[in-house]
RNA sequence: GCGGACGUGGCGAAAUCGGUAGACGCAGCGGACUUAAAAUCCGCCUUCCCCUGGAAAUGCGGGUUCAAGUCCCGCCGUCCGCACCA
């Protein structure tokens, strides 16, 4: 055995070994128990980066792992290739963004390949090809027919960077998830899925995900939002033009003989009536959209309102008016646009009611609260209703079931669930996306595109010199005859929102017919995904809409399950530290060298400031390239820090001594593995011992994605190894270690495997081995380490055999000399023992 | 503002059910080998003290318990998500 690793030399001979072997295909016809591990997959942007690395890596030691404890494992990889950097780069570069989007891939392929993930290439997809969104193409017009498509002419955010439209998911405090620029408000007319039919049931659903985080099922369930209250009108005291009553939404019906007062929207139809002949409230209003919903602004914003003058009529009673306001606070997109306001309970409508002099009577109170008048802070607790008629001595729960039962009787309101979930407006703006598969006719509306003339290909003779729609500007590409009449008409030019690509590749990962986008049966072999891992960061947009599109399907009748993803890991960034120069510039980490305890920049010999450790970014130049470290270190070293010291949901810091010793340990490895020697003898049992627990803890932190317990209990083996003499025990210990290793640092472990050889019992390749078994009768140790507390503190171990009696413990104990020694003659009153574990005598 | 997570050595972290806090790794220190260096190996490594032992210590302050990093109450801090949601 060579002295060093090469992994150079190495890794390069076993992923060709692999490649050849078609060692990591899945068999859709297998009768091993299916595992379906997925990680998310990137977009081709052109490099990967290191947080790919980390991805890529917990997927595979998982993928290999079960491939080794005798599954059939899916474990596929492809491309999210469609989005608007293609654009960008075709503008900024002249290339067409399909020869840059496959040049990308192809490079990233290639860095992929030299980290030996073990992935089935021969499913390898990329959503901008037609034999991919083609089919997507058809399922979208199932759901046309389906009725879960439809058009809509409305208000839309609208990024005057990107010039497109953008679903609400994709706007981040008023911005654009991408460009960052504000958004403006644009009628445009415009495809949405119906996400909002599913609403409850993503809802729902969620109850059912145990293996996925708390934290994403919380922001899922919060962006989703269910509200469940009141809907109802008031009855405009004078009607304006042909409106007469005004609806509102209410979650606390309970409340409403609080009410003071009702408001509207700036943009409530009410209000514009009113504004067109009233310049004062036009002003008002115009102040109302002006202002930003970026968060501090809504924080410090003021309530503030207008009168209308205008009065509406309490439900309950004919004879009260409440002053309707026009106030900044109402939204017109949330409920009716339009709110009652319940100044005691609630403390928006309480810092308006203080502002504009309205009454704010208690109508809920706890026991003995009745007369307390309300002060600064309006009560959302629980209580009786009081001043309130008909409902006094009612709890909330009843008056809210109350009131919604009368209004129905009455007529005038019903009980509702307003979400604040939208229907996902699905329409771009854009060239590199799937096309709409629909034609505008004069005479027949939109029409979908008849299948058999799928895919709608996007034509290639596009230029991106000027801004808008290439699609749109093509000189024929939209000009076609109506498929149902026959005359010319129009082809949609608008695309899908690039989500809709990655909200069914997992489907077809499993199964990829040519002439539809799946087999139900070959999918319903794989899924749901048994492991799904990727960032936080797509815990909204992506999950929520893969959960939709799945449901879809199941609605339509196309595949049995509503749930894409059984189990969820969300993974941690990688950070590194931050240099910054005197002049107060960034520093990439090749520019700087430490010298001492202290950082010097290396061209000018200047200290450096070190600055906090943060997710790699171009900006703060603090990235690392894959490949640099790949080339330097082989692909084992990089995987093994991926998994090592950080819990994976958590940040892992980069850093060089952290991959200096990965590399320090794959050659501790290598050396060991040299050390095995089929012709020993004898039995080591402690060494026995330690290896099957290794074994079994090892295979439980990889089940629980605990990757960084695994690792350190391959250093304590290893540690153990070392350090035992030579014999069968130790032989075997070594051939177990290259088993356990194999997942992580899967080339070192095959070139090991065949250093040993058969001699060693060592066939074929590691990739195909089996996960080594484990002597449950090893797993338990015969002697334990007894703690010997006084008053719970430690004052003294023992050792003695496992089951010791209870009575023989507390002997020993009491005989040890430490123990005898602070006792100083006197007599424990009480006496805890925990067998096998520690005895507590307290004095 | 609402919701959530987290807080343990110089650093990344372990501690699975309330039962020996700091496993394992990094950095550091001392030593061996070497002409020398690298590599490797051995040892030390929470703090303090009257050092064959003892005291304190898991953000801070209380509580429950024979026993608390772990459970309960109240603070402080950091990070994340949402945000005028009726």
């Amino acid at each position: 055995m060579q002295r060093r690793f090469n992994p150079l030399e190495a890794d390069a001979r076993w992923q060709q070994v692999w490649d050849e072997k078609q060692s990591f295909r899945a068999s859709d016809t297998s009768d091993k128990p299916r595992s379906y591990v997925l990680e998310m997959f990137p977009y081709p942007s052109g490099r990967i980066h290191i947080g790919h690395v980390r991805n890529y890596s917990m997927g595979d030691v998982l993928a290999r792992f079960r491939r080794m404890t005798g599954h059939e494992v899916l474990h596929p990889m492809g491309w999210d290739a469609f989005g608007m950097p293609a654009e960008n780069a075709a503008m900024e570069k002249k290339v067409h963004p399909g020869d840059w989007t496959r040049a990308n891939i192809a490079s990233m392929r290639a860095q992929l390949k030299k980290l030996g993930f073990a992935l089935d290439w021969s499913r390898e997809l990329a959503t901008c090809e037609p034999d991919y969104y083609g089919h997507e193409q058809a399922l979208f017009l199932d759901m046309l027919d389906a009725g879960l498509v439809y058009r809509k002419e409305s208000a839309v955010n609208w990024d005057p960077v990107d010039m497109t439209v953008l679903a609400n998911e994709q706007v981040i405090d008023g911005k654009g998830w991408r460009s960052g620029a504000p958004v403006e408000k644009r009628k445009l007319s415009q495809w949405f899925l119906k996400i909002t039919q599913f609403a409850d049931d993503l809802v729902e659903g969620l109850k059912s995900l145990d293996q996925w985080p708390d934290k994403v099922k919380l922001m899922q369930e919060n962006w989703i939002g269910k509200s469940v209250g009141l809907q109802f009108s008031f009855a405009l005291d004078a009607p304006l033009g042909g409106i007469d009553r005004l609806e509102v939404f209410s979650t606390r019906p309970d409340t409403i003989f609080g009410a003071s007062f009702a408001a509207i929207a700036a943009d409530h139809p009410i209000a514009l009536a009113l504004a067109a002949e009233d310049s004062e409230l036009a002003a008002f209003a115009e102040e109302c959209r002006r202002t930003g919903t970026a968060a501090a602004e809504v924080e410090t914003q003021e309530k503030k309102g207008y009168d209308t003058g205008l009065s509406v009529v309490h439900p309950f009673d004919p004879d009260w008016k409440l002053p309707l306001f026009v106030a900044n606070f109402v939204l017109m997109d949330y409920g009716t646009g339009a709110v009652m306001g319940v100044p005691a309970h609630d403390q928006r409508d309480l810092d308006f009611a203080r502002k504009y002099m309205l009454p704010a009577e208690r109508v809920v109170a706890p026991p003995g609260e009745e007369d307390q008048p309300v002060q600064a802070e309006a009560y959302t607790g629980p209580g009786r209703l009081v001043n309130s008629r008909f409902l006094d001595g009612m709890s909330v729960e009843a008056a809210k079931a109350e009131v919604i039962a009368r209004a129905e009787a009455e007529g005038w309101g019903s009980g509702t669930t307003v979400w604040r979930l939208r229907d996902w407006g699905v329409s771009r703006q854009r060239y590199w996306g799937t096309p709409i598969p629909v034609i505008h006719c004069e005479g027949c509306g939109p029409v979908g595109v008849p299948k058999e003339q799928l895919p709608v290909t996007l034509p290639e003779d596009v230029g991106f010199d000027i801004p808008g729609n290439p699609l749109d500007r093509h000189p024929s590409w939209k000009h076609v005859d109506c498929p149902t009449c026959g005359k010319a008409a129009l082809r949609e030019t608008d695309t899908l929102d690039t989500f809709a690509d990655s909200s069914w590749y997992f489907i077809r990962f499993a199964s990829q017919p040519k002439d539809r986008p799946f087999d139900r049966e070959t999918v319903e072999k794989w899924l749901p995904v048994g492991q799904y891992i990727g960032g936080v960061e797509h815990a909204i947009l992506h999950l929520l809409y893969a959960r939709f599109w799945t449901r879809a399907l199941r609605h339509m009748g196309q595949i049995g399950f509503a749930e894409p993803f059984t189990g969820l890991f969300t993974q941690g960034m990688v950070t590194h530290e931050t240099y910054k120069a005197g002049d107060g510039s960034w520093l990439s980490p090749q520019e700087v060298r430490k010298s001492g305890d202290d950082y010097v920049h290396i061209e000018s010999g200047q200290p450096i400031t070190v600055g906090r450790v943060e997710k790699m970014s171009k900006s703060k130049k603090n990235v690392v390239d894959p490949d640099d470290i790949i080339a330097q270190y082989g692909a084992d070293a990089v995987r093994w820090f991926m998994l090592s010291d950080s819990p994976p949901e958590r940040d892992l810091p980069w850093t060089e001594a952290g991959i200096e010793g990965s590399w320090r340990f794959v050659n501790r490895l290598w050396r060991l593995f040299g050390q095995v020697d089929p012709a020993a003898t004898g039995d080591d049992k402690a060494l026995d011992r330690k290896l099957h627990q290794t074994i079994d803890g090892v295979a439980r932190d990889i089940e629980a994605l605990s990757f960084n317990k695994a690792v350190a209990k391959i250093y304590e083996l290893t540690n153990a190894v070392e350090k035992a003499a030579p014999s069968a025990s130790r032989s075997a210990a070594i051939r177990a270690l290259a088993l356990l290793v194999a997942p992580m640092t899967p080339h070192l472990a095959e070139e090991a495997w065949a250093e040993m050889g058969a001699a060693n019992g060592c066939t074929g390749l590691i990739a195909d081995a089996a996960w080594p078994a484990v002597d449950p009768a090893l797993l338990v140790e015969d002697e334990v380490t007894v703690a010997c507390q006084v008053m719970g503190k430690l004052r003294d171990t023992i050792i003695v055999p496992k089951g010791t009696p209870k009575e023989e413990l507390e002997r020993l104990v009491l005989a040890a000399p430490n123990v005898a020694r602070t006792l100083d003659g006197a007599t424990p009153k009480k006496v805890i023992v925990v067998p096998d574990r520690l005895v507590n005598l307290v004095i």
